[in-house]
RNA sequence: UGUUCGAUGGUGUAAUGGUAGCACUGCAGAUUUUGGUUCUGCCUGUCUAGGUUCGAAUCCUAGUCGGACAACCA
């Protein structure tokens, strides 16, 4: 059969192998049908972004469908913030759930009705024991658990009990429904599972219509199946739940239908942590600013930062799909935003740390305007005029009074080109006698060289960018580096990955001189600084008075690894 | 001393019993008005031991190592 993933790449996934077999067989009438089920209780992350692409992914591949689903059973932990925030992430992405937007909660008065219906089966009963004598009657995982003094109640005192517990009647941790399924059961999952607490915190969509709510466990398979789900993937955790799934949805299924539970291994990245408790860690202590800080591996977070969704897809597509529990490298990451970056940025000059350069032989009050491509990746982009004049910046790091070995940039004698615009050469410079530091270079320029006027094709080593400083004005931009100095900050036993904080994960550079047409720049565009890095505008802290720029990543620099060699 | 899932270069991922390939990283070199891009080359791999087979990364057995599992979380 003819799927769309022929054309995109050769090799398949386990899962797109499982798909394709089933497919092939005819299982539930070759229809394929997938959901993205978020918990709303924190922001989406870029592992949320590896489920989404498979999830949709799956669907569009093989002219299926993909439903967004809530998984909203616990009302103390969720809350519709969550939800648009959740929503608008998965648009920005690239998916749609064409409008079947569905929520765990939908389901409860279903769920509700299963579990009377299994205690009218005797394969439910209430347990009046509290949580701490339930655990230790659980066994080990090389254990065998033991029954709870409550297992044999009477159907009649069940239906009674689990009435009333939703009634209202009973405290909070008072009572649970649980399945009766076998105490011995070398799966811990089977042990008699609570499908049913109590919980008296309004719910986000249901109000306090119920006082019983259902774990996840006897929700999530079940939604699948009032759904017609065919295809649940989840990550590699749920492997032992896949029995109890299976066990809820054979009592509730009436033909051959039944949706199977696949999983792959989440998403790690070196450098960073993944959970939801550990990021909520860093927004509540300040570390970052927010959930969407642009340090942060949220899609809010890397969408501020400057990443792009074809970016976040393109490397979902690369890391795979396996059960091995991989560690993946932040380089993937940020090779696959150069990659996108450098096909669409516009190429702008911005200098970081100006040092003002005087070309002496330049007129004084005079400038002009040189001519500069936007993108030479981009052709079509076209051009577009900068201006030129006697006073210009340029970066401090590009200016050595006494260069090393293999240096291209300038030095007192030497000559190097400044970017669509002239060959200068610098002849003397000023010093600050106390601090030693540089603090203006002078140089000549060449006429006859200026960039595209066909005159002498003068051959230097390095060429740099600048901008004129009459015409440049001041703008705040934001260097950020890894949040974390160690590989895998969460991977220590002994050690508390917020020990391994970066303390230079933020550098403000508040005094960056950019060139004119920046002063229009704004959130849909992608800047290159040339010779600096991929830039976008700041959603939080940029203003139409103060612009405030990010940096999405740097330009591989070979010079500085060099040195640092 | 349980159950269960897994193991292919530094990292991630292909090869579905028939030439171990790709990407990232790293290292060289070429090109370049970005020390970017692009191009070329190089480095490095089937956890171990048996077995099945003409042939094993792939199948079988045992071992080693790693992960998950004892929330009224999802």
């Amino acid at each position: 059969m003819a799927t769309n993933l022929e054309d995109k790449k050769i090799s398949k996934n386990f899962i797109e192998l499982i798909v394709e077999e089933e497919l092939a067989a005819g299982k539930n009438g070759q229809r394929i049908h997938t959901r993205f089920p978020p918990e709303p209780n924190g922001y989406l992350h870029i592992g949320h972004a590896k489920a989404i692409c498979l999830d949709f992914g799956i669907a569009e591949n093989y002219q299926g469908k993909c439903n967004l689903r809530f998984d909203d059973t616990n009302p103390t932990k969720e809350d519709v913030e969550f939800v648009d925030s959740i929503k608008e992430d998965i648009h920005w992405l690239g998916y749609d759930w064409e409008g079947r937007e569905f929520y765990a909660s939908d389901y409860f008065g279903k769920l509700y009705d299963f579990a009377v219906e299994l205690i009218q089966r005797d394969l439910a009963y209430v347990d009046d024991q509290n949580s701490e004598a339930i655990a230790s009657q659980k066994g080990t995982p090389t254990e065998a658990g033991t029954f709870s003094p409550y297992r044999q109640r009477t159907v009649a005192e069940n239906l009674d009990l689990f009435q009333r517990m939703n009634a209202g009647e009973f405290a909070e941790g008072s009572r649970v429904l649980r399945a009766k399924i076998e105490m011995s059961s070398s799966n811990m999952h089977m042990r008699d599972p609570i499908i049913y607490r109590i919980i008296f915190t309004p719910h986000h969509r249901t109000g306090t219509t119920w006082k019983v709510y259902p774990m996840y466990d006897f929700a999530h398979g079940q939604s699948d199946y009032f759904e017609g789900i065919t295809h649940s993937l989840c990550t590699l955790e749920f492997v032992p739940h896949r029995e109890l799934y299976d066990w809820f949805v054979n009592q509730l299924k009436t033909d051959d239908y039944a949706p199977r539970q696949i999983e792959f291994n989440r998403l790690n990245l070196t450098y960073t942590v993944m959970s939801k408790r550990k990021l909520l860690q860093l927004v509540q202590t300040g570390v970052v600013d927010s959930w969407w800080d642009p340090r942060m591996p949220t899609l809010s977070g890397l969408r501020r930062r400057g990443y792009t969704p074809e970016s976040i897809r393109n490397f979902v597509d690369k890391i795979g799909y396996t059960k091995y529990l991989a560690l993946n490298d932040i380089s993937l990451l940020e090779s696959s935003i150069r990659e996108h970056l450098n096909q669409i940025a516009t190429r702008v000059m911005a200098v970081l740390n100006p040092l003002k350069v005087v070309i002496t032989n330049y007129p004084e009050g005079q400038s002009e305007e040189l001519d500069t491509p936007n993108n030479p990746e981009a052709p079509e982009t076209g051009n577009r005029m900068i201006p030129f004049s006697r006073e210009i910046f340029i970066e401090k790091d590009d200016f050595m009074e006494n260069p090393p070995k293999g240096y291209f940039r300038l030095f007192p004698g030497g000559e190097v080109r400044l970017k669509s615009a002239y060959v200068i050469s610098c002849h003397d410079f000023k010093k600050n006698a106390e601090t030693g530091e540089i603090e203006e270079i002078y140089c000549t320029y060449d006429p006859e060289t200026k960039s595209g006027s066909g005159g002498i094709q003068k051959k230097v080593k390095g060429t740099l960018h600048w901008v004129s400083a009459p015409h440049a004005f001041k703008a705040e931009v934001r260097l950020y580096d890894r949040l974390f100095m160690d590989e895998n900050p969460d991977g220590h036993k002994d050690k508390d990955f917020t020990e391994f904080l970066n303390p230079d994960s933020l550098k403000i550079m508040p005094n960056c001189m950019l060139e004119p047409s920046l002063k229009t720049a704004d959130l849909s565009q992608k800047f290159q600084f040339t010779r600096l890095g991929y830039f976008c505008l700041d959603s939080m802290y940029s203003t139409t008075e103060s612009l405030v720029f990010n940096r999405v990543v740097g330009l591989k620099d070979s010079w500085t690894k060099q040195q640092k060699g």
